[in-house]
RNA sequence: GGGCCUGUAGCUCAGUCAGGUAGAGCGUCGGACUUUUAAUCCGAUGGUCGCGGGUUCGAACCCCGUCGGGCCCGCCA
């Protein structure tokens, strides 16, 4: 069973009526590591709704966290904001300077600004969960209950989570972190507390009350978590594996949950996405993929099916490179073929029967619309870049698709695709590997592997190339002219110019690439090429 | 120190929860298409399931131990 299945089992064990909660900080850019946050919530929703029951995604913009540093993507400007929440200062400009009069004119607020693109994101990827943004829950007293309850009892939570997570608590600490006279979380001393008023005084020395009801300060993360699991009715949710460590938020936030009177939400805990080779994704330190970028070079459904066709618990290694090509071709290898139908085999083993059926459940998460199948464009990534590199004109790649692939009309899809990937061709994430490029100067190396007999073959095929002109036709006509005067075959021929023209075995058709680069050039490039070979056997 | 994940074919991984003859995809090799836009199609190759014990008629799967890899435990998805 595919694991949003399982999950979905889980959630109808426990009710009907499900709300799933994925919940992200807007410090900074996000990235394809957020998107696994909230893809797991949107696969969950949909399996429970697959599954008859009722279910909805809700997304907490944690806005109402301080500004923990001054990040490098910031002005030193910031450093007075430090410990200021994100939806209460001003988003950095273009210089990383903070946006005043965009804030005040218009309340564009740092968390705004990193989350304005994130969700556009998501919007083209198929999901558009109902934002549920901290820093208003706070200020219209949705917390007012559970933060009433935990500091009347301040004791009871210090035990849970002393307890929980082995940590001691420092004397001065209290369920309640109160803005103080500047507007930052940090440095605050609580005094005392009379409902709805804590006290406090600040590393400025100035002293002053805070209304719990008005979101006048917040609750530190580990009461903040489970408090709203209860006012939002959370449950379910996914989080990434820091929260899921034993004595971790969500070990204690289970306790608190249950002190604050309601079920923690089913969880589900999912492993980090890395750069490859490049270690964790993080916001602070740019190491990045954001997901607009991501989008840049890949169809949203290469990256849904990413998410849905690895179990949570598998750490992902995201590769812009060569791992991206041969993700999007496996993508559309599998939805190329009829799984119904495989399935339908009867003589199939139990292992062979879950892995179709999980494969066909990954695939219809992958699309962005529920129960709308990505239809299967049967043209391949690697084929599809090659094709891009090759022509300049998207017409002349419709051209291409309609002799070798039964092409009549380019679907949506494929438009879309072939934009991407110019846009990937553009991008330094492009492989090497995948790059076409034809040789300025011979391949020594390549041109070692032939035999001496092909020799007669470089020097036919200048003749042939010189007499012809410069042209898809002319180049064709000399390979094969050239394969008559040398009365070899031609596949002895592509092997010779593969290794004189790009230094390689094998590579796609030829003469359609030689036309486009210069004639003097490549007729240069063949004579050095002889020139070499010929003292090759005279040396050896 | 506490804990989590992980080890299965050359590679990426399913399969472990519900024990029943080792599964995919890629790669590699071969063939076909009277020669190819890294194509496509067909076929083949490939694994003492990290290691050692135990339970069982039967273990990749359950139990105990052990070794290796990754990671979490102020904040981070």
């Amino acid at each position: 069973m595919h694991w949003s299945d399982v999950m979905a089992q889980r959630l109808a064990e426990r009710g009907q009526n499900h709300i799933v909660a994925t919940g992200i900080t807007p410090s900074g850019e996000f990235h394809i590591g957020h998107l696994r946050e909230i893809l797991t919530g949107d696969m969950i929703v949909r399996a429970a709704q697959k599954a008859g029951l009722n279910a909805e995604l809700v997304f907490v913009v944690d806005n109402a966290d301080p500004l923990r540093k001054v990040y490098p993507f910031l002005s030193d400007d910031y450093h007075a904001l430090i410990g200021h929440q994100l939806g209460s200062i001003p988003a950095p400009d273009a210089n990383g300077h903070p946006d005043w009069s965009r804030f005040e004119n218009e309340g564009w607020s740092y968390g705004d600004h990193f989350l304005a693109p994130f969700l556009d994101a998501l919007a083209q990827i198929g999901v558009e969960p109902k934002l549920l943004p901290n820093l208003e829950a706070y200020q219209s007293g949705k917390f007012a209950a559970a933060t009433k309850r935990a500091c009347d009892e301040p004791g009871a939570i210090r035990e849970i989570i002393e307890r929980v997570s082995g940590r001691e608590l420092s004397e001065d600490w209290f369920p309640w972190q109160p803005l103080d006279s500047k507007g930052s979380l940090d440095g605050v001393v609580v005094t005392g507390y009379e409902y709805p008023m804590v006290h406090w005084r600040d590393a400025h020395g100035i002293e002053g009350v805070s209304d719990i009801t008005k979101g006048e300060g917040k609750l530190p993360w580990r009461l903040d978590w489970p408090a709203k699991w209860g006012f939002n009715g959370i449950t379910c949710e996914p989080f990434g594996k820091d929260h899921g460590a034993a004595g971790g938020s969500y070990d204690t936030g289970k306790e608190i949950a249950r002190f604050f009177g309601h079920e923690p939400p089913t969880p589900l805990t999912y492993e980090w996405i890395s750069l490859r080779g490049q270690g964790a994704m993080s916001s602070s330190t740019g190491n990045t993929v954001g997901p607009i970028e991501a989008l840049e070079l890949v169809p949203p459904e290469i990256l849904r099916y990413l998410i849905a066709n690895s179990k949570p618990n598998k750490a992902i290694e995201f590769d812009t490179g060569m791992g991206l090509v041969n993700l999007a071709d496996d993508f559309e290898r599998w939805s190329s073929r009829d799984l119904q139908e495989e399935l339908s085999d009867s003589s199939l083993s139990r292992r062979q029967r879950v892995q179709l059926e999980d494969t066909e459940t990954a695939l219809a998460l992958a699309s962005p619309k529920v129960g709308n199948a990505v239809s299967a464009t049967s043209v391949s990534f690697r084929h599809l870049a090659l094709l891009a590199q090759i022509k300049t004109e998207d017409v002349e790649v419709w051209r291409s698709l309609a002799a070798s692939h039964d092409l009549e009309e380019p679907t949506v899809e494929l438009h879309d695709r072939l934009r991407r990937m110019r846009n990937w061709i553009a991008s330094p994430h492009f492989p090497d590997e995948m790059r076409i490029s034809v040789r300025k100067t011979p391949s020594e190396e390549a041109l070692a592997d032939l035999e001496a007999e092909h020799l007669q073959v470089i020097n036919c095929l200048h003749k042939a190339l010189s007499n012809q002109p410069w042209t898809n036709e002319g180049i064709t006509a000399a390979f094969k002219a050239a394969a008559e005067s040398s009365s070899t075959g031609m596949r002895q021929v592509y092997r010779v110019c593969y290794a004189v023209f790009m230094g390689k075995e094998r590579g796609p058709r030829l003469a359609p690439i030689l036309a486009n680069c210069d004639r003097t050039e490549m007729l240069d490039l063949v004579v050095a090429c002889s020139n070499m070979v010929e003292r090759k056997p005279a040396s050896g």
